[in-house]
DNA sequence: TTGTAGGCGTTATCAC
DNA sequence: GTGATAACGCCTACAA
């Protein structure tokens, strides 16, 4: 026997109408004939099918989130799956889930969100990984698809986005250095067309600039986050330097490597504060983000994007946190 | 205009049958009428709506892993995303996606499943964080509902599974620390009820059963895989030992900690080779899991089980492998 | 080889 | 307040 609400419909003697209205909490049902459906339902356990729902009402119900694939760091970065339960939690909230996949390699950065948006698979998108101009948001504009970015892109500052405030994390860290009596702080930043690079750059010069400093652009790197790459930038470097300050603190752990083998020591401040920054030799100062608050506040403004229409952007606080590396004396 | 099988049928002139055969690689269709629907579907960009095909076909291409509330653990352990990224892309390779969703904290552990089976909203699902007895997977037999374990229950091999060999693991870990002439092996195992835990002593009792030497019950502690559990247990241990063998990296760490601070130098081994495990000092002997692969093979097992029935379980082997923390002298 | 038509389970629009 | 009934878009007997 099948359990569907023409089943729930006999049973309580009512139309499959009336059972709809109680299950969508309808004013237009009588509290009698309200009790009776309720009791029913209970009786045969009987629970709307969601696919049905999702034909009908063209709501699935499920929010993507889709790791680059050239985005290995995503998913090395340790506070990725802290981001990733906070926003499953909030999604769960309001009866969404997270459809969480990956691109494939060498392949249309855009094929998997026309996919979904083509076969109608999920509601909204949450994007990771920003960059300047990147054909996903291009892409997802055009196709009128509602979403919601990690990070805030200069090009695109009418998108509902939530960001840690990284151009003051950099400015804190670079000033702390400065502060310290360093003058050629070795700035090991993101790649060069990301969202976080840019500001944290901004953050960087403004630090020199408050001081009265002049900005050493060769003082400038972009690695790619990983550690090996904070390693190799500072082993190559063939300028002077008398600090580090790494855009992630796997490229900070990289370059504290790298510096001992050198036999150097100069301060160095990493970015992000993942478990590991406290537990290396020596312990990492770092900007601490709120990576959980940043996964509960995106998952809130797409539901309120999908429930409401509304566009909810927020830069949340960053935190200067400071342990062994830049003590060195 | 709604893009749907209809209009595709009207414009190519046939009925909307013989579109959906086209659509669905059905061999009744002559070539002629398959050119002819295919070179309309191209021009009016027609995709289906993987809705309707879900209620039609009572399949809705997604599978579920929950993360259990309680197991914090999976989400530390910085090899979790690896895990996912080859569990989304083996889905994908069948037209399959991946639910991610956690517990709600002080629930019951089975209402989300609960939830997804009455609502069909997912196919079949993944299962972490195996325990004996577990409740879930009684829930989901019960339910007859589809769905692979990652682990091995003594009590349930008749269940698709994967899992790493963490018998052999720990035997050869131990035996190692026997080799070297080390005769009292603190060994700080996972939770008592977690099948991983389960085999990982039977792997220890077996390195020590082959040397012929007495198990020295007291040596065998629970943590909870987490860095400070494997510090507390080694800091209040009152007993001898003359090495470490944690079942987690992460506890080896903590054990680490502990060790310094006491001021002594044993021996210690760890499990699974996260990322950490080369970058701490001193450096960390473990067994290597083969984490990709166990995403992989998962999903290559729930997805044979969907689509052709098939229960398929696997199991990978581990590596030893040997850095500094195992050498001191 | 192709078409007709019913049904998957729900919700929304009408009437009453 | 309540009940028929027609969609939503697709697939599949069954008939032709």
């Amino acid at each position: 026997m099948r359990l569907n609400i023409a089943e729930v419909a006999k049973r309580a003697g009512v139309s499959t109408a009336t059972v709809s209205r109680v299950l969508n909490n309808s004013p237009l049902v009588s509290r009698r004939t309200r009790e009776k459906v309720l009791e029913v339902i209970k009786e045969l356990g009987y629970v709307p099918n969601h696919v049905a729902r999702s034909l009908r009402s063209k709501k699935t119900g499920l929010v993507a989130t889709i790791i680059p694939y050239s985005a290995d760091y995503v998913f090395n970065f340790p506070y990725f799956s802290i981001f990733i339960r906070e926003v499953t939690k909030r999604l769960a909230e309001d009866g969404y889930h997270l459809l969480l996949t990956t691109e494939e390699p060498d392949d249309d950065p855009v094929r998997i969100y026309r996919t979904f948006l083509d076969r109608k698979i999920v509601d909204g998108f949450i994007i990771l990984d920003l960059k300047e101009n990147d054909e996903r948001v291009k892409f997802l504009k055009d196709r009128m698809a509602k979403f919601v970015v990690v990070g805030r892109a200069k090009d695109c500052d009418d998108l509902p986005s939530v960001d840690t405030d990284n151009m003051s994390g950099a400015y804190k860290a670079t000033s702390y250095l400065l502060d310290r009596g360093c003058r050629r702080v070795l700035f090991i930043n993101g790649p060069k067309e990301h969202s976080v690079s840019i500001w944290r750059k901004e953050g960087y010069k403004a630090a020199y600039k408050k001081k009265g400093l002049k900005i050493e652009k060769s003082l400038i790197l972009n690695g790619d986050f990983m550690e090996t790459s904070g390693y190799e930038l500072v082993k190559n470097f063939r300028g002077r330097f008398d600090a580090i300050f790494a855009a992630s603190d796997l490229m900070a752990i990289g370059a504290l490597k790298a510096l001992k083998e050198m036999n150097r020591i100069v301060p160095v401040m990493g970015f992000d504060d993942i478990p590991q920054a406290s537990m290396v030799t020596p312990t990492l100062s770092t900007i601490r983000q709120p990576i959980d608050r940043v996964g509960y506040e995106v998952a809130d403004s797409i539901v309120s994007y999908l429930e409401k229409g509304e566009k909810i952007s927020k830069v949340l606080d960053v935190e200067l946190i400071i342990r062994e590396s830049t003590e060195v004396d």
